[in-house]
RNA sequence: AGCCUCAUAGUGUAAUGGUAACACCCCGGAUUUUGAUUCCGUUAUUCUAGGUUCGAAUCCUAGUGAGGCUACCA
């Protein structure tokens, strides 16, 4: 279903076809290894679709993308956050196979470098507390100094990490670290720390280790177990690639994975940062994780935003090393055009006012079949009931209307989406100028013809049956903040959340639509694409719909310009 | 301040030493039983300065701007 004439050879396809083509690699091994303390956002979702398109597009050479969990530190990792991770991704519509894998398998071969390393004269115990090693590591433009520690022998060291090991030690008494370069200007290869001491408990090792080893150490010795070929990460990582390269060439590994930095996404109008998503979950600006106003994958889904529209964006942005920002309306393109081709239409009053059909007996009709879909007839059609009684919008009837608009006045013609033309005869106000009851008549015979001879009709309404249709709380949802980079807020992102991010109100609903299912996804004709909330819905007893997207709307823009 | 990386319409990307293009957004028009969709069209782009070359968005140097790096996080 997804559009795969956007994909296009980026700077990394580049590399991995001239490695296929050299022969430099027989097949193509890319993982996504995300930390388990989270939720994942449309930012991973890029990496997930950079990471597992690539082994999709090499099938030919049995390329594969591999699901590992980096799950190198106990404190803040937890296996609720495994299962939400391995659903959003089977959601996005990826599939890892066999190849779930969880760096806390490979804590015993992590060990096992540590212990060539230190054989090798490359790794020592370093007592120095943490505020010890900051003052010698030196800082951007001064070199830093060697521990005393750094002197230690081969058997010392060795006799120390194994004390580390079995727990003879309290956190934050040593550590294990590589000797490198003290001053090499870049500031990750000053002696950095291997392992630290955590006497913690592990979501999967359970109590076996009290020894965890850094992100720098373990990541490169991950993929290389696993056979990855092409280890793709964020801009953020390219000062590590040289720490990389030096695990690979001196511990034993059995196979030799090249990393590549590739710009993390950046969104208009929301933030990504997991500190701040989390903060707006925790003071209740938003419901929860799966708020559908928050960029987490949960709440794209409940958003009603599909799987594919995700794929599409994904592959639409491109991948560079250019540190850009993308307008969310790409998205939101991406969005309507999946859905305008795929959702049913379905109607729905957002804001009703009755319409009475006053010459029921010229015209007796009391069902009207109704398209799913105007382009694509395999969408069939279903059957509205309809009576003497109608809601229509408030906004398609003017007392007194400019020439421009299409819609329903006094005297003039509309007709009613799926059904007759009509003609407002009368109009009834109340104390306040508040248009409270439309009468109009049918003109017989105009259902599924065009109009009579004469008779003006520029426009077709949406309408709700009043005798069958139904109530329905109704989340219109709009962008969470206000301005386009809540990031660079002076007042920080939480000053400029939108107001109006979240308005419900009750609407009139078609039959069909209070019995849908829930997660079932729409266009409520002329407005725009909704689903049923998959938590609060109730089919036929309270429906719940959320607003995934406005339809775009040029008569919004022009109506709001002055003439 | 040192090191690394990046810079093409408003936004995101393509052009791999040989005519700067695509998508989104915006604006206009045609069609329309959704003021949607579809179709057609308009505006607008190589950060600056030098250099190499017959020829530079592309290679080199310098500058400017942006991002990253001084966790026992990932």
């Amino acid at each position: 279903m997804t559009d795969d004439s956007i994909t296009k050879p980026d700077f990394i396809r580049e590399i991995i076809a001239d490695d296929l083509a050299s022969g430099k690699h027989a097949t193509v091994i890319t993982r996504f290894p995300p930390e388990p303390n989270g939720y994942l956002h449309i930012g991973h979702a890029k990496s997930i679709c950079l990471n597992f398109g690539i082994a999709l597009e090499n099938r030919p050479v049995a390329a594969k993308c591999h699901l590992r969990f980096d799950d190198t530190n106990p404190e803040k990792e937890e296996s609720e956050y495994v299962e939400s991770i391995k659903q959003d991704v089977k959601w996005l519509g990826f599939d890892w196979g066999e190849d779930l894998y969880f760096a806390s398998d490979y804590f015993q071969f992590f060990h096992d470098c540590a212990v060539h390393l230190i054989k090798a004269g490359k790794a020592y115990v370093d007592d120095d507390s943490a505020e010890e090693m900051r003052q010698k590591r030196g800082n951007l433009t001064t070199p830093g100094s060697r521990s005393a520690c750094a002197e230690r022998g081969v058997e010392e060291n060795l006799a120390l990490f194994e004390k580390m090991r079995f727990g003879g030690f309290k956190e934050g008494e040593c550590v294990l670290r590589a000797r490198i370069d003290m001053a090499s200007p870049n500031m990750n290869l000053r002696d950095p720390v291997l392992y630290r001491i955590m006497h913690a408990h592990h979501h999967n090792t359970g109590d076996n280790w009290c020894i965890y080893p850094m992100y720098d150490f373990a990541h490169p010795l991950e993929d290389a177990l696993e056979h990855v070929t092409h280890s793709l990460c964020t801009l953020e990582f390219e000062n590590h690639r040289p720490l990389y390269d030096w695990f690979i060439d001196h511990c034993p590994v059995p196979s030799r994975p090249r990393q590549i930095e590739f710009a993390r996404l950046n969104l208009t109008y929301t933030v990504m940062s997991k500190r701040k998503l989390l903060q707006l979950v925790r003071d209740g600006h938003v419901s929860g994780w799966d708020d559908p106003r928050l960029p987490t994958i949960s709440g794209l889904r409940r958003r009603g935003y599909p799987a594919a529209a995700i794929r599409d964006f994904s592959k639409r942005i491109g991948v560079t090393k250019f540190n850009s920002t993308t307008d969310v309306a790409l998205l939101e393109f991406e969005v309507r055009d999946f859905l305008n081709r795929e959702a049913p239409r379905r109607m729905a009053v957002l804001d009703p006012v009755r319409l009475t059909l006053e010459n029921r007996s010229a015209e007796p009709l009391t069902l009207i079949e109704v398209a799913n879909h105007p382009q694509n007839p395999e969408a069939g059609g279903r059957v509205i009931p309809i009576g003497s009684e109608i809601w229509i919008e408030r906004e398609d009837f003017m007392e007194d209307p400019p020439k421009k608009f299409h819609r329903l006045g006094p005297g003039r013609h509309v007709r009613l989406r799926g059904g007759p033309i009509i003609r407002c005869t009368a109009f009834e106000k109340d104390a306040d100028g508040q248009v409270t009851l439309i009468r109009a008549e049918i003109l017989p015979g105009t259902i599924g013809n065009d109009a009579p001879e004469g008779v003006q009709c520029k426009a077709a309404i949406h309408w709700v049956d009043v005798a069958s249709g139904a109530d329905a709380e109704v989340r219109l949802y709009d962008r969470l903040f206000s301005v386009e980079n809540p990031d660079a807020a002076e007042a920080g992102f939480t000053s400029v959340l939108n107001p109006d991010s979240l308005k419900t109100i009750t609407a009139k609903i078609e039959p069909a639509l209070a019995a849908a299912e829930p997660g079932f996804c729409c266009q409520f004709e002329r407005i725009g694409y909704f689903v049923s909330d998959s938590k609060d819905h109730r089919p036929s007893v309270s429906p719940v719909f959320n607003r995934s997207v406005a339809l775009k709307d040029s008569w919004a823009r022009q109506a709001g310009r002055p003439d």
